[in-house]
RNA sequence: CGCGGGGUAGAGCAGCUGGUAGCUCGUCGGGCUCAUAACCCGGAGGUCGUUGGUUCGAAUCCUUCCCCCGCAA
């Protein structure tokens, strides 16, 4: 089964990878534009690129889909399918109908169930003890192909964004081995969506940082974790802004405002949310510092509690 | 040459209008206490990231390089 791979992050790095490693004959690979990147703006390989070079696989990188260009370079690779992870590009109908397998996809999320650019994220965001990974034939429109196949995992109460992400990209790269493996065979399931029940979201910005201490323990906590490893959750605290990364329950009550520092010693922070709840603030980040446990903050910034 | 912050005892910080360094915590020893993440007394621990320079003398001023961090992408 001859594939053409189309990613651009680690996310779709994890299953080319996992393509390679399967002795699936990658034909060539697409992915972004390489752009400066990082402090300096150094020029910077995208991690689909890196491992292709690596494994001498044919890197193309097109600046547009639909100028003709990207489609006469798929017809010459003349793949048996498609596969698109994370590539950041609209396909145009005409190139997904080059493969006669089609096009497939792995999408971070139990469809129809986020749909969009961040599931993962959104996933821990919104408090859901369980997400996961799916397969699917690509569509005209944006993730509402029909499914392959799903694979369920269950989301750690302090899990970050980053640390579910690692995890599913490997059930994504395994779960799309298995989809390759069964459309070959011609034993794939192939499921609409229930479109009815689908969501959509979208990716994060650092609007999202601050913390709105109105909000129960365990959101402000989901918050905290669901935004790393970015843009990360911030807080204000006498006059700076500190990035927030790690907090713990507490069984503690408070009569003070939400957002008002209820105590601050070895254990970390300790702030008022919603309903006299407080949460513990464990781990932060000052401007210009790297990250640190909340103790330690506090050897060298005193916090003075307001009674 | 994208912009900016920072590198000082094990940790977190102060000192930075030049005169060989201080705070909090930790650590070690002793004391007090039924007891303690409590309190008291005492001690150890730092070539102040690196290179060169200015100076009678630099953590403090200028310079080289290295590393860390945020923004922007």
């Amino acid at each position: 089964m001859r594939v053409v791979f189309m990613g651009t992050p680690d996310f779709a790095e994890a299953s080319l990878k996992k393509l390679i490693d399967e002795g699936f004959p990658v034909a060539g690979v697409f992915t972004q534009p390489d752009k400066p990147k990082g402090r300096g703006m150094e020029m910077s390989f995208s991690p689909v690129k890196t491992l292709a070079l690596a494994n001498n696989i044919p890197v193309y990188q097109p600046e547009k889909m639909r100028d003709g260009t990207a489609l006469a370079q798929i017809k010459a690779l003349a793949p048996d399918i498609l596969v698109v992870v994370a590539y950041g590009r609209i396909l145009p109908d005409d190139i997904l109908a080059v493969p006669k397998y089609g096009a497939v996809n792995v999408h971070a999320s139990l469809l129809p169930k986020y749909r969009g650019s961040a599931p993962i994220q959104w996933a821990v965001l919104n408090g859901d003890r369980t997400t996961g990974v799916s397969t699917m034939y690509l569509a005209h429109e944006m993730d509402t192909g029909d499914v392959i196949y799903t694979e369920e995992t269950e989301i750690g109460e302090q899990e970050t964004s980053g640390e579910l992400f690692d995890r599913l990209k490997d059930l994504g790269a395994a779960l799309l081995v298995k989809t390759l493996r069964d459309i070959e065979a011609g034993c794939a399931p192939r499921t609409p969506q229930d479109h009815a029940k689908a969501s959509y979201v979208t990716m994060l910005d650092k609007s999202m940082s601050p913390i709105d201490w109105n909000k129960s323990p365990r959101a402000v906590l989901k918050q905290i974790y669901g935004l790393q490893p970015w843009p990360v959750a911030t807080m204000e605290l006498e006059g700076a802004v500190y990035r927030v990364f790690a907090a713990e329950y507490t069984e503690n009550r408070t009569d003070k405002a939400p957002g008002s520092v209820v105590s601050a010693g070895k254990g970390g922070i300790e702030m008022a949310c919603a309903g006299g709840e407080t949460l513990m603030i464990t781990q932060l980040q000052a401007p210009g510092k790297k990250r640190m446990s909340a103790a330690d903050f506090l050897r060298g910034h005193p916090i003075k509690i307001e009674e």
